[in-house]
DNA sequence: TGCGCCATTTGGTCAAGCCAATTTGCAGAT
DNA sequence: ATCTGCAAATTGGCTTGACCAAATGGCGCA
């Protein structure tokens, strides 16, 4: 029984690997308040049939869930269901939150832009010219420019002298690439989409060549919103 | 072969689960620049036997390197090493000066705040007040009012809605806080300074309770920069 | 030279089994 | 009757061996 057995709520085209569709599966089962608090879920060997996978592959998913907190595994005594009281904010395992990341980078952003328009040096300017270029030559290549994407938001939040608003800002980013996010987004990355990121990225600039602090904050959080639309939009 | 064979870099005491021992041992391969870049490990099998252990094995610590970012696999494909250029982003090594980290504050719950100006329910400002009356009852009895203050930022954050953003100002609250940090703070939560906060608390809330934006983001702003100052004094 | 098919490589999953840590329960002692 | 201790049952930890499915690569044919 080698194929997709797709038991419960497993859509059958649910191409993920099955540790990732079990570990979600356990996780419903959890949520379904059949096994809650520090309850213990039924042995490994049981829960595996009861789900219709092999134990090896149950064992994987139940490594995810450790890891990212659900659960305990105890050797000898059993599974144990951890602290449901405040998963979210540790487990963003799923949940999803494209819009709630990209508002988060709008509000963060803009922000930090402010600070950065008061300190832009005619060096840096230069250096974010170089990004929109360099992107504009990924696009005219079919290539997708997100190394320059990054390269570009993450110079103005470097360009604060801060680290830890660097810091956030990258991670923000990266967020949205990784493997972590990547059951959720499709292929958001058309030409036409990225086409648009550079016209408003040079719209960023431009406000900051200007050393207008307001019309940057203001471009940065229109950029930033239509992203996230165009994201959810697919 | 049952028992712990600790091969390799692994010391014969470690106790952990195997999957965990080999995930850190083909970390250790990947940072000693055998394999790195978008490089390819070599195929599961081979790669298990090159570390004595079983495939299933090495497959369950694959899968927590994948979960964390390390690497990425393609099925029929190979294993590959993802972006090993920012493992500093994560590590939270800080050593970041207190200021740094105030005014990374200062900027991002003043944006914060804004949008929580905004949609600010009455049930949420009376919280609110309720940990100001407690901070105020933990300072007449000479007593730290930390968790309180935690909360009056964090309620503040997620009041937003915004789960990433409140736990990006959890974290830097935390990071003050935290055993990491504590090198660097002497003790500077004096009475006088907890009153000063307090009282700063004060104003933000009326900013909040007139849903007055812009007075809610100065008076944020004006007291996580005070806030740094008096922790930088001692 | 180019294109398409098939063997090879590589990850994905299953099955069965044995070892080790824990728990459980019963027997014997108090 | 209760407590103690050891052995059997339970449960996770790990291995071996095998087969399927997706990618890849090379070879032959056009």
């Amino acid at each position: 029984m080698p194929v997709n057995y797709a038991i419960g709520q497993t859509s059958m085209t649910d191409t993920r690997r099955l540790y990732q569709q079990t570990a979600d599966r356990v996780r419903q089962l959890i949520a379904k308040g059949d096994h809650q608090a520090g309850a213990r879920l039924p042995a490994e060997r049981e829960l595996a049939q009861q789900l219709g996978v092999s134990r090896p592959s149950l064992r994987e998913a139940l490594i995810a869930l450790e890891i990212d907190g659900t659960i305990e595994i105890r050797m000898g005594s059993g599974i144990y269901v951890l602290n449901t009281a405040k998963p979210a904010g540790n487990g963003r395992s799923l949940g999803e939150s494209p819009s709630e990341l990209m508002q988060a980078r709008a509000v963060i952003e803009s922000a930090i832009i402010v600070q950065a328009a008061a300190t832009m040096t005619e060096e840096t300017l230069a250096t974010l010219r170089a990004t929109l270029e360099a992107m504009a030559d990924d696009i005219a290549n079919t290539r997708k420019p997100i190394e320059q994407d990054r390269a570009f938001h993450l110079i103005i939040a470097e360009s604060t002298g801060n680290t830890l608003l660097a810091e956030i800002v990258e991670n923000l980013f990266d967020e949205r690439h990784s493997p972590l996010s990547a059951g959720i987004r499709g292929h958001f990355e058309t030409a036409d989409s990225w086409t648009a990121a550079l016209t408003e990225h040079h719209a960023i600039l431009a406000a900051l060549e200007a050393r207008d602090p307001l019309a940057a904050q203001a471009a940065m959080h229109s950029h930033l919103t239509a992203s996230g639309r165009r994201w959810l939009e697919n």
